[in-house]
DNA sequence: ACAGATATAGGTCATATGACCTAATTCTTC
DNA sequence: GAAGAATTAGGTCATATGACCTATATCTGT
């Protein structure tokens, strides 16, 4: 669709070269941070294929030009905006894990309860189904995910060592992985989801109970 | 993106008004057929984003005259997919539900060989994953996959009303959406995934001896 | 005040797309 | 062989898009 697929030659232009989102003042800061939800905003309603420079300039209230400026092509903006937004969900995952302390069952139950709750949010389920799919044909996307996924799977791990010390690392690191793999299948039917008209009354409730039954009788989980 | 929007007005034209891939002779049908075939292949290949009717028509070897004669707009081959893809999916569903007989366990065991057989093909996980993030803004795919989900959760129910006859009606069919959404989770990461870079080796493996523990023991599952 | 970072408005260009149309063929079926 | 289905090739048109460019204006820290 495009013209030029020049790919930065040699020789730069004379003036400054600005990318990936680099501000200096903090006045810049901010506006990146703006354009930054406003692209968020735009992928999570319009999807991949409505994802427009212009579209998001507009959302944002900055003029194209100025998006350009900071982020100079598409994929700046998918770039920047996925790392911002993993970073930040890592940390939370970690957060959760650490803290609120007390006995593991407890802290477990704490973790579900934040990821239950962070996926009531419609715009954090419809972001990461557009990664899932776009994941497949963008391999930045993909690697991204990838580093996400495995500091989630590695919160999981820590719960599960100290609910379950008698498993081997390696099988924790398998069960973390389908915990994690059951919570984001749950993501798609959950409260925020797209597709919660396919889904059931009072899951949460049950994967409460599930939950409990697991963590009461016999520390097999 | 398009010129005209003009939605069928009164006045028809007086020759014939083709529409839904309605073919009269076998060989009509068979193009369709291979049309939809090449939709999916581009749908799962390039995304939403980059199917466009110029491209399924040419990975269909069809001209795209022809191609519009049968599905005047793209809605029309996006329908037409969705419902003869799911509708296959869901009758092999069934059909594992009920064939293979022998005791519960066993067909539980056997459905969930065939559910992981199927995540193992690239497509079908992609396929889902496209869908997943279609559904938010295409209406009608949110209904065909809520019809879906529905058919699949009911398979399920059924497995676990042999299973655990104990359970209310209510809580198998919570508990099957929790199944439901766990092993559409798994096909995030499984083979055939995109993200199986994400995930970790012998996770079936491991699914497996999870699911042996719950069998056998007591019938809690 | 000065340099450089921010920001705006506007334009260009090649390419792509969906919807629409038509005239001319080739199959199928009866 | 005639009617109608199926198919092709080609064209038109409005709209959109990403990338690129520039001149000008404003803000910021020193």
């Amino acid at each position: 669709m495009p013209r030029r697929a020049s790919k930065k030659v040699a020789g730069e232009l004379p003036s400054s070269n600005p990318r990936e989102g680099t501000a200096v003042h903090a006045k810049g800061t901010e506006r990146v941070g703006h354009i930054l939800d406003a692209a968020m905003d735009v992928l999570v309603q319009d999807g991949y294929a409505g994802l427009s420079l212009r579209g998001v300039a507009q959302r944002a209230g900055v003029s194209l030009g100025n998006l350009q400026y900071y982020f100079p092509t598409k994929q700046d903006v998918v770039r920047a905006l996925l790392a911002r937004y993993l970073e930040q969900a890592l940390q939370r995952v970690h957060a959760r894990v650490e803290g609120g302390g007390g006995e593991p069952a407890q802290r477990l139950r704490h973790a579900v309860d934040a990821v239950l709750e962070d996926q009531d949010s419609p715009q954090a389920c419809q972001f990461f189904a557009e990664l899932w799919a776009l994941a497949a044909r963008d391999a930045m996307v993909a690697d991204a995910l990838a580093v996400f996924y495995a500091g989630y799977r590695a919160g999981v791990v820590e719960l599960l060592r100290q609910l379950c010390p008698d498993l081997t690392p390696a099988r924790r690191e398998r069960r973390a992985a389908l915990l994690v793999a059951f919570f984001e299948g749950l993501s798609l039917f959950r409260g925020g989801g797209n597709l919660r008209a396919a889904s059931v009354p009072g899951l949460e409730q049950e994967l409460r109970v599930l939950l409990e039954q697991v963590l009461l009788p016999q520390p097999a989980l």
